[in-house]
DNA sequence: GTCTATATGATGATAGAC
DNA sequence: GTCTATCATCATATAGAC
């Protein structure tokens, strides 16, 4: 891996854990491996390493969203594909997390590839459900652009309640209820 | 208002704007209109402070959920109550922002009243869908407690996509996605 | 109770040598 | 490309006078 292969991956790792706002240049180079001079070579600024991290992050994201829409034979399978827990709830979503800072709100080109990407994932869960309301498995009057904004906003919601009670069960049971509305 | 009051709500506002870590103590002082030798002799610290400030967003949350809660007549209704829009919807949940914040879900101390009310709203949800279930409105076989935590972390999650799209129209989506599942 | 002074370390970045 | 030195500012307090 090259330096800025490493600063990369590092500021994505410490966005994850800490958050743009409580994560320091410092701290980053010290992950990498990297001196000061090294970093602000290869980077702007503090928010344009992260911007980097940010499109990594989307492009992580969307190969195990993929992976996960496809998995399932039935829609609610895809549907509970999608829900279904990670390896390590307490993290977060990765960009989720990201939006309740406000540093990171203020400034257009942190927010920009978030806001991509959740428009990317809605449409997504979006398209699975369409296909399972044209094949019968669906309500004909359902609104699926609505709906997909409920799952992914279940999801993110479940990381919220999750990391208050530190504990995954409300995780579990936020993504069961949904589950248990939707028609086998 | 007392000195002390005016801090707590100054941390009050400052905790829902800019986060806990985003949150210094000399921003809260300027806001209160205190000295630094003020603030300090009221609180042992910026956590002690930031602690009393949640309580005070617990209680005033509370309220507002009960009179949502109690608003409508049919299951339905009330849920859907509990769903609206806020004035703000891009401020986010005061409470469920701070929990993305490390430094927040580190210090016991600091957690402890976010996970408590999220527990109650999670309590008062699910005492409104066991009536409805008891009244027949809604279907006998649903688990309760897995659709309150569906519907708290719905909010949540339409808080978290509004504020990446810089727009009240997920929220809108989301929560009106779960109503759809609802019977009428 | 409130004020000013002071302390210690971190932050985000720049300068210039190598 | 990478390193060390340096910088101004801020964060989170503590000390002690008034």
């Amino acid at each position: 891996m090259t330096t800025a292969e490493r600063l990369i991956e590092s500021m994505h790792t410490l966005l994850w854990e800490r958050g743009y706002s409580g994560t320091s240049p410092r701290a980053v180079q010290e992950l990498a491996g990297a001196g000061q001079g090294s970093m602000y070579h290869h980077f702007r600024s503090k928010a344009g390493l992260a911007v980097a991290a940010e499109l990594q992050m989307s492009d992580e994201l969307k190969h195990q969203i993929t992976a996960r829409l496809d998995s399932g034979s039935t829609t609610r399978e895809k549907v509970a594909a999608f829900l279904t827990l990670d390896e390590n709830v307490l993290r977060g979503c990765r960009l989720g997390r990201l939006v309740q800072d406000a540093a990171v709100v203020d400034d257009d080109s942190l927010r920009a590839p978030i806001a991509a990407t959740f428009d990317w994932i809605q449409d997504q869960i979006r398209q699975v459900l369409a296909e399972g309301r044209r094949n019968g498995e669906l309500d004909p009057n359902l609104d699926v652009d609505d709906l997909a904004a409920t799952i992914l906003a279940v999801r993110q919601g479940a990381y919220v309640l999750a990391r208050g009670a530190q504990s995954s069960e409300p995780f579990r049971r936020a993504t069961q209820g949904i589950l248990q509305l939707l028609p086998r």
